[in-house]
RNA sequence: GUGGGCGUAGCUCAGUUGGUUAGAGCGCUAGGUUGUGGUCCUAGAGGUCGCGGGUUCGAUCCCCGUCGCUCACCCCA
């Protein structure tokens, strides 16, 4: 700590993430990354912050995410930018931008920023994986997307996930709902929550959403969008639910899901974690938009995808009581140097160069200091090097499983020691 | 944006119904023992008790403000 000036703190809502907790993030990265790769998608990589307009256009103007906790700022060159709240409206921006050939499939791994008090498992800054599919409304891509999530969960451990499914219909069938709706709300006006009484005419989509009884009460005996899509949308709903059945993905109609985003339509679904009891215990989400493309100035392209919360997902792991590993990463070697040579630094190259990973003390540390660091490394093997072991042109090599103090350990030719290593890591 | 809880060593936390030099465990450093590590022993470093103001003879403890953390509401990942 400084003298004068107070130490600076990540900001509100963000956080460092350090290791040991880090080779988890590093695990799940490559375990989502691995199931795109087996579905067929590839990265793409977008700006952070995009032209406010992107997110005006694609999450909507009236959404609260828009409203009231986006991240904008101005340059210097007086543009108007914002910190990506989510992911999809950047990469769909990128897909009209570039107009790669369709299908188009792209998963990410992206911070998103949103300003809102923080609190467990919501944060001003988190990170999403995700997938896009843009170019194709065949329902048997909603099953695939939603089978890649489906079995990333599951190949990280987690087992108390529940799927929940609707069809939000699209633009007439929607509309026509909302009039079905309205009606049946203001006949029940005075039975709403609190919050919602005065002002559901605002947002009456919003009121299939709300959490307190006294809405629940009411919507649940109301009109469903379910049974006000068309015929298409019926159809291709169906299909989907039948594609997940015939994976074996199970599913929970949900006709009150109701997401955030003003460009949903039709299949729209969200994974909730069961054993993590809190109100953002949805740990992942999408949809399809068929319209968004057109909304960023492209041609009309039908578009699905899927984001997931790391944060969230790290939650419902720790109710879950998921121990799993995801990611080996422990030493392999720890070398101890109380001569300070440089041979014994070549050494150490050599050994990294051979794949091995290997740390070693620093500022000439004493021999008990440097071994006590060895075993705290979690290395597997130690490698010593003393006046006696230069001198000879050797190396002492001692296994930090064993208990017997140093009484196995085997003394090599400073030549043979990749040799050495390799036979021992091969036992 | 609104409301609750909290803020004492690097970490996890005691503690003082306000009273002289603020504690523990872990971690860290040095030394001893162990054939050169994990156990054990000894010693040591490290704290403006978040920050500012007030009450008081005296505040880490009481009051106010502020910053931060945390949890909840709205909404979302």
């Amino acid at each position: 700590m400084s003298d004068s000036v107070a130490p600076f703190q990540a900001p509100i809502g963000t956080h460092d993430v350090l290791g040991p907790e880090s080779a988890l993030w590093e695990g799940l990265t490559a375990i989502f990354a691995e199931c795109a790769y087996r579905y067929g998608f590839s990265l793409v990589m977008t700006p952070i912050f995009e032209d406010v307009g992107v997110f005006m256009r694609g999450i909507g103007e009236e959404s609260d995410v828009f409203k009231k906790e986006m991240y904008v700022f101005q340059d210097r060159g007086e543009r108007r930018y914002a910190l990506r709240p989510e992911g999809t409206a950047s990469v769909v921006r990128a897909f009209v931008q570039h107009q790669p050939t369709t299908p188009w499939k792209a998963w990410y791994l992206t911070p998103a920023f949103r300003y809102e008090r923080p609190q467990k498992g919501r944060y001003r800054q988190h990170y999403q994986f995700g997938v896009e599919v843009l170019g194709t409304d065949d329902p048997t891509v909603d099953v695939e997307v939603i089978a890649l999530a489906h079995n990333f969960y599951k190949a990280i451990g987690l087992e108390r996930v529940t799927l929940l499914i609707n069809s939000m219909g699209h633009k007439e069938c929607r509309s026509a709902y909302v009039v079905v709706l309205s009606q049946y709300l203001a006949e029940h006006e005075d039975e709403l929550c609190d919050e919602h009484r005065g002002i559901w005419r605002h947002n009456p989509l919003r009121v299939l959403d709300c959490k307190r009884d006294a809405c629940i009460e009411v919507t649940s005996k109301g009109p469903l969008l379910i049974d006000h899509i068309c015929d298409d949308c019926r159809a291709h709903f169906d299909r989907v639910v039948e594609g997940l059945a015939a994976i074996g993905v199970a599913t929970t109609l949900s006709p009150r899901l109701v997401r955030g985003f003003d460009y949903y339509n039709r299949t729209t679904f969200e994974f909730v974690a069961d054993a993590f009891d809190s109100a953002q215990n949805s740990i992942g989400g999408g949809g399809r938009y068929d319209q968004l493309t057109e909304e960023l100035g492209g041609k009309p392209t039908s578009g699905i995808g899927f984001g997931s919360g790391v944060e969230r997902i790290l939650l419902a792991r720790e109710a879950e009581g998921v121990t799993r590993e995801l990611l080996k990463r422990t030493l392999d070697l720890f070398v101890i140097d109380t001569t300070g040579d440089n041979v014994v630094t070549a050494m150490i190259e050599n050994l990294r160069a051979a794949g091995y990973a290997t740390d070693r003390a620093y500022d000439q540390r004493s021999m008990k200091a440097q071994m006590k660091a060895a075993d705290r490394s979690g290395a597997r093997f130690a490698l010593l090097v003393g006046p006696e072991e230069l001198a000879a042109g050797a190396v002492t090599i001692r296994d930090l499983r064993s208990q017997d103090f140093g009484q196995t350990q085997l003394r090599v030719d400073r030549g043979e020691i990749v040799a050495a290593v390799a036979n021992l890591f091969t036992k």
